[in-house]
DNA sequence: GTGCCACTTCAAGTCGACTTGAGGTCAAGC
DNA sequence: GCTTGACCTCAAGTCGACTTGAAGTGGCAC
């Protein structure tokens, strides 16, 4: 029976009392019962948070996420949409590794406009007919910065 | 000397417009000439724009961006820093990959409650792990829904 | 030469994900 | 029994990345 209050939650996940509140809200996670006025969370929440901070992290929104992990934390779709989500997943994957590899072509390469160069050209082409296959389902999304 | 005027570029690239100008005013593309009040832009732009969705979608905000990829679409970083970003992309793979492993296993997974499968505790917690390395030079971001 | 329409600028609005601030509550230690 | 400090609620503010709307401009087809 050892519950957490939001601070503690706070202090091992190293997300803010506020945004816990706010994922409340949002019903990603909840809390088992109340002190008082406090929250008490089981120390399962962590985990879901871990979850919620993966899926943030893939570029999903908190109602995308909402929607693979229901309220208590265990994903409740049908497969067929978790495999499509996981898809979804690695078409990311794809474009994060021509990312990289046209990052450190560029700082390897020795020409002098990576415009010209043909490697380069290729890289980006290449991602770009990726990128323009019409199979999205799981979308880039845009960050703010942490403050 | 075929430029194009901005609806063509939006048309090729599947990018609105008013994000172009959004994009021009923050440096990150620039237009070549005007003809009367029209931007005109060079082809060159296309393959800038796809290295800005790249970034995009790899969680970079825009002023990251600009950062790796000049106004000219070339980047002029010192190569130290370029392969920094690069480590940070890998790291995100690597989330990602837990992710999508971990998505692919609950799909899969009979257990009634995965919160009691040891398997998929297992991938969250070793993903928790990978993430509270310190290491954090590229960072995740939200997302908005594409409109 | 006139009308159309794709462009232009600039200010304001929107959306997601939080944070901040004001004002209030309450259990625990003194 | 009183203070303290961690919590509470609710409204408003912030930030990045755009979009929208109003009002104007100018090249081109007719």
């Amino acid at each position: 029976m050892k519950f957490m209050d939001i601070g503690e939650v706070a202090a091992r996940s190293g997300i803010a009392p506020s945004a816990l509140r706010y994922y409340e809200q949002a019903g990603l996670i909840s809390s088992v019962a109340r002190h008082g006025l406090r929250r008490q969370f089981s120390p399962e929440v962590l985990l879901q948070l871990t979850l919620i901070s993966m899926g943030k992290s893939a570029g999903f929104s908190l109602e995308e996420i909402a929607g693979m992990f229901g309220r208590n934390g265990t994903p409740d779709l049908p497969r067929a949409v978790l495999h499509r989500k996981a898809d979804a997943i690695d078409r990311q994957i794809q474009e994060l590794t021509a990312l990289r590899d046209t990052l450190r072509h560029v700082a390897d390469c020795p020409a002098p406009s990576h415009m010209e160069c043909p490697t380069f050209r290729r890289l980006v082409e290449t991602a770009a007919r990726r990128a323009a296959k019409p199979t999205r389902t799981g979308r880039p999304k845009p960050r703010s910065a942490p403050r």
